[in-house]
DNA sequence: GAGTGGTCTAGACCACATC
DNA sequence: ATGTGGTCTAGACCACTCT
């Protein structure tokens, strides 16, 4: 007498559903904000199995709300995300008092953060992806320039930027870590001037190995940023994939009159 | 004696994360492109309980590799992703022989498919974002243009606009259904031209409230591109917010010289 | 050592589309 | 009617961190 079905089929609502709504809401309004209460007590608490709570659990840890801390527990997530910004990319440094200064570096160290790098430069064979882009053929050698940048220690994208081997051949672009005043810069000398780029960006669930490689959490989607830059005479120069992992990125572009 | 652990703490390989990584690398060498066998024999064939093959499953599932097709079985994810220009959402209407036709629609039936979509037209109060972006008290009133575009059938993205009601009360702008010259258009014959635009893009996993309104399977990301046009006088005239699913997406913008 | 989550099992019943 | 996946249980043992 009490059930009432509106038309439609009102579909069932399992308890693992309702449980994670009944979180979801919580998380919304405010009143969970940091430890979720133990597996069991809430398993206690609803008057289910502890595997229907890790049901609901996985879930919400599914919709990037919530994040275990093995063995301290359930946490909801922080949702702060940087502000990241294509147009930049194509002027990765900027000079200040005649110093050349990574862009990225620059701006994170402003915010008050502790900005760390790892390069890992090498020569490999172009894969499908990397040839298409820079008009090579599969397998041609390209100069990789690899970064891992970490905000505060975490992992916060993967950076990695390939040349045309025969264009840069003797370069500094080959030198291991950092080229002080930048790799840009250097394409200049050798007279690959970058005047027009392509962004894409794909939207996806991170693989088993950038997963591993940025230190995500399962229920964390990543944008792959990817920059094909031009000369005037319209060779690609560069190409350069970002990683990101979604939910700590916003990412802003301007177009049209300033 | 044939165990051997590499120095590092070489961390335990579960059975559901040994059977994954196995139908992980059958779905990407091609020997797996269609449907997987039953939960039920896979279990047997590894020699595991059901649960623990829906496990592994679910971490595919979560990856975006498979979905599940009740009660037919799990099938491989088809990876077909549409182009999507945010620089043509600026002029979301072109003309063809003196007739206005719907960049988006137009593209769509060139390339074979057929395109749909509802228009919901009304008048709703600014929510933190719209305000925000339309530089209005929250709650003020505006127009909402809420589209839902389908490609044969199935959902495809969201796109919803929203303008100032102040600045469009008494225009077509309000008219429900389809605008025949594009609300652009009618802006321009309102004084407002577009001259200026903000992309926002955001990678999130979808609300349930959004999983519901585009039909997605659970590990299906969503990008979030909003887009803020301003007057020549710098007035924000539009803000739309697109939702995307990210798997069936990939987004290109192109800068510098032609 | 205590307490957390992480994994696994061997059943059970249900909902649903297809035959 | 059959067979698929979808959900649930009541246990069990393990790995890890913190104390």
């Amino acid at each position: 007498m009490s059930r009432h079905r509106s038309r439609g089929k009102a579909r069932r609502v399992y308890p693992y559903q309702r449980i994670a709504a009944d979180l979801r809401n919580q998380i919304a309004s405010g009143t969970l904000k940091d430890q979720l209460p133990g597996e069991h007590s809430l398993a206690e608490q609803h008057g289910v199995s502890r595997e229907t709570v890790r049901r609901a659990l996985g879930l919400l840890q599914g919709e990037g709300l919530i994040s275990p801390d093995h063995p301290r527990g359930w946490f909801v997530r922080a949702k702060e995300r940087m502000i990241y910004r294509p147009q930049h990319e194509a002027h990765p440094y900027t000079y200040r008092d005649g110093q050349p200064v990574e862009a990225w570096a620059g701006q994170i160290s402003e915010e008050g953060r502790v900005p760390t790098q790892h390069i890992d430069v090498g020569i490999i064979a172009a894969d499908e992806g990397i040839a298409e882009r820079l008009q090579l053929e599969i397998g041609a050698r390209v100069v990789a320039r690899r970064r891992v940048r970490s905000i505060n220690g975490s992992t916060i994208n993967i950076n990695d930027s390939y040349y045309p081997m025969a264009l840069v051949e003797g370069s500094r672009v080959l030198e291991p870590g950092d080229v002080s005043e930048g790799v840009t810069r250097v394409l200049i000398e050798l007279g690959y001037n970058q005047v027009r780029w392509v962004d894409e960006i794909d939207v996806a669930m991170p693989t088993p190995e950038q997963r591993e490689r940025l230190k995500l959490d399962i229920g964390t989607p990543v944008a792959i940023h990817t920059v094909t830059a031009y000369t005037d005479e319209d060779v690609p120069i560069r190409c350069t994939v970002n990683v990101l992992p979604g939910d700590r990125h916003h990412i802003v572009y301007e177009r049209g009159a300033p």
